[in-house]
DNA sequence: TTAGGGTTAG
């Protein structure tokens, strides 16, 4: 210390100025010392001689130390907290300081806590500084009646025209998703700066308005506000967003052309555009020439090289990082998950664990659970949900839903329930989730009045909700409910219903055999209708049998997604249906022409945490010997009861009866529903996963089964759930 | 007499 104070030649405090006058004590050099400190031992000296001095009861000087305790790198905020509890009567610069520094930590509530005791404690009025810092703390705690409380608080103290002020109420209400309202701040700005426009266009990018944030860029320029590195990294999240490679590559030689300072956030952010526009050699080229490279940097090639299915490529590069952070584990679980590899999702996870290499974290468990529900996987499903509350993880909104989703997903509806009802914070996607699983088990009542609470909590639905919403009225055969809903989205909640709510509507619609007026919707929709719309008309000319509109939507959908199987088999479904046999094989005929295959038919089960799979005729099962004894005796009890199979929707023509039967007997949701008889308990539901939909042969036998076995069967098709018990099944044969 | 707001992955 004597050493510290020698070499600073720091005289005795006598020699200075008194409090009285205190105007000289920034030029102390002891005060000056602050600004030169690098560890927490000069911090903790420094602070030492301060109180012996006196020094410390100048508010000022006090004011320097509690902004070098709380800023600074080497120095923690519950060290500054304590430095401040020691200061008599702290000034607002101090208070400031400490409001700032909490709205930057993981715990901003503490800003406001402080805040707070500022009204209560501090001779000064909050100023123009204040607030900055409390609305950042609001638009990290996503707070919306918070942060209007301060606004309003801003309005009448006379700040609301501070260009700070207002940038930030800019980014709170962005970060509130009040757009409209971030937009009416900006528009009443009496100046402006590049944060401003900055904070409008990220805002708009962020939540997904794309458009709208390019729309500004331009105008932007248009005002001649020279946009800098901040404005382009939002301008390239909107590119990413709207999948355009050509304009990704305009903003990247704009970059260039307009000498923006190249930071490694916007190298990232060019980054990860080039991955999303799909063009992963832009992105190589581009990251190979990157001087600096993060965590992030190399997370995002990653994810790039596996959203493209180039999952090697993403492998290689994971095991060649530096140093792998939880986030480079999440970005290849996620990647296998949102690419349709559940099974890979879960092995990388499974694999983390065994490693220890990483503490999964909220982003880790969500993505898992999202891998458990396509595949059905429940025992991993529920394995996450003990964890999450063995290891206290904190259930967010998000993790919540995907609880909710995993469960519902899996066919346990009442889990999902019970997690739905233990949290008393839901948001929209809480609710959504919930309404969405409701409506995949056929209860679609249960659904609406879910919505109707969900308006009670004064939750504003969104365009998901209500998409999930119109497809549980759909399961549910609820058809006026429906077009009442449909109705309500534009003229009450202000939600213009998309192609896919129109798609929605249009099966509930054909489903209830009202195809003139699926058509008529059609006709009168104000976008073009996409292959999920004409998807739907020809499931319901599937349903009630209606070859000629059948031939019409099917060439629609093939007009605009020529590659879709699914469109000829419900087609050949439809012809099969009215005995239209050499259309089947005509149809077959044009398949094998385009080079076009059936999607083989799979169908899993969970057994113990192990998922099973199964193909069409599948014999490669350890257990395949037993699985056919099961399916034989299987047999023998259903002609017992009466059973005679129903062919109609056999897609190949066999000739021979025989072979026709053998062909249903081997379809894959029989082959695990014999293997679920086996190996699981007698008071185990089986759960099986489909990928595509249930036959309506399978339907019947699974009814019959659930009753000759006396077991609850759960069959998750493409489409929905069916719950077989005591020989009936939850849709009421309506799918 | 000190100062502030806006940014990248999953």
């Amino acid at each position: 210390m004597n050493e510290l104070m020698a070499a600073a030649k720091v005289p005795p405090l006598s020699n200075f100025p008194t409090v009285n006058n205190d105007r000289y004590f920034a030029n102390h050099p002891t005060i000056k010392l602050i600004d030169q400190c690098s560890t927490p031992q000069h911090l903790n000296q420094i602070h030492a001689q301060m109180l012996r001095s006196g020094l410390f009861f100048d508010p000022f000087s006090a004011s320097k130390l509690i902004q070098s305790s709380a800023l600074s790198q080497f120095s923690t905020l519950h060290y500054a907290q304590k430095v401040f509890d020691q200061i008599h009567q702290p000034n607002l610069y101090s208070w400031n300081t400490l409001i700032r520094a909490y709205a930057s930590t993981s715990q901003p509530i503490h800003s406001l806590a402080m805040f707070i005791r500022l009204l209560h404690e501090c001779d000064e009025m909050p100023n123009k500084f204040t607030y900055p810092f409390l609305i950042k703390a609001s638009a990290k705690l996503a707070d919306l009646r918070l942060g209007k409380g301060i606004h309003g608080m801003v309005v009448k103290a006379g700040f609301s025209s501070d260009l700070f002020v207002a940038n930030s109420l800019i980014h709170f209400y962005a970060e509130c998703k009040c757009l409209d309202v971030a937009c009416r701040v900006f528009s009443s700005m009496p100046e402006r700066d590049v944060v401003s426009w900055n904070s409008m266009i990220n805002g708009l990018a962020q939540n997904d308005c794309v458009d709208e944030a390019l729309e500004f860029f331009h105008r932007m320029e248009a005002e001649n506000m020279t946009p800098n590195d901040v404005t382009i990294v939002g301008v390239l999240t909107a590119c990413g967003k709207k999948l355009d490679l050509k304009f990704g590559r305009w903003v990247h030689s704009y970059i260039e052309k307009n000498g923006i300072t190249m930071s490694l956030i916007l190298s990232n952010a060019i980054l990860d555009m080039y991955t999303k526009c799909g063009s992963m050699e832009d992105a190589r080229l581009f990251f190979d020439a990157m001087i600096e490279k993060d965590i992030i940097s190399w997370t995002t090639m990653l994810a790039g090289y596996a959203r493209l299915g180039n999952f090697n490529a993403a492998r290689d590069l994971f095991d060649s990082l530096p140093s792998k952070d939880i986030a480079a584990w999440n970005a290849l679980i996620s990647a296998y998950e949102q690419s349709g590899n559940p099974r890979e999702a879960i092995a990388v996870f499974n694999e983390l664990q065994l490693s220890k290499a990483a503490k999964p974290d909220e982003v880790t468990l969500v993505s898992t659970l999202s891998a458990c529900s396509q595949m059905g996987a429940i025992d991993l499903g529920g394995w996450i949900h003990v964890y999450i509350e063995k290891e206290g993880v904190r259930l967010n909104c998000h993790l919540v839903s995907a609880l909710i989703d995993m469960y519902s997903k899996c066919g346990d509806l009442n889990k999902a329930l019970v997690v739905f009802r233990s949290v008393d914070k839901r948001d929209v996607y809480v609710w959504s989730a919930m309404i969405a699983g409701l409506g995949m088990h056929g209860c679609g009542r249960d659904a609406i009045d879910l919505f109707m609470k969900m308006q009670e909590a004064k939750v504003r639905p969104t365009s998901v909700t209500f998409t999930n919403l119109l497809s549980a009225c759909s399961h549910s055969g609820l058809v006026e409910e429906g077009r009442e809903f449909f109705h309500q989205m534009g003229k009450v909640y202000k939600i213009m219903p998309s192609v896919e709510h129109y798609a929605c509507m249009v099966d509930i619609l054909g489903r209830a055999g009202l195809l003139d007026d699926a058509m008529e919707l059609i006709q009168n929709m104000p976008m073009t209708p996409g292959a999920s719309v004409w998807g739907a008309v020809l499931g319901s000319c599937k349903l009630h049998r209606n070859v000629d509109l059948a031939e019409h939507a099917c060439n629609k959908l093939l007009e605009i997604e020529p590659q879709n199987h699914g469109a000829y088999i419900l087609l050949s479904n439809v012809y099969a249906n009215s005995g239209k046999w050499d259309k089947v094989s005509e149809l077959r005929k044009v398949m094998r022409d385009v080079g076009l295959k059936k999607e083989p038919g799979c169908s899993s089960v969970e057994v113990n945490g192990i998922v099973h799979e199964f193909l069409v005729g599948d014999n490669t099962h350890p257990l395949s010997r037993k699985i056919y004894l099961k399916l034989d005796e299987m047999a023998g009890r259903l002609k017992s009861v009466g059973y005679v199979a129903n062919k109609s929707q056999l897609l190949q023509m066999v000739e021979e009866e025989e072979m026709q039967e053998k062909a249903l007997y081997l379809h894959s949701e029989r082959l695990a529903l014999a293997f679920g008889l086996i190996t699981l308990g007698p008071s185990q539901p089986i759960r099986i996963v489909k990928n595509l939909r249930v036959c309506e042969d399978c339907h019947s036998v699974a009814k019959l089964v659930s009753k000759l076995y006396d077991r609850e069967i759960v069959l998750r098709d493409r489409y929905r759930f069916h719950h077989f018990n005591e020989g009936r099944c939850s849709c009421m044969d309506y799918w």
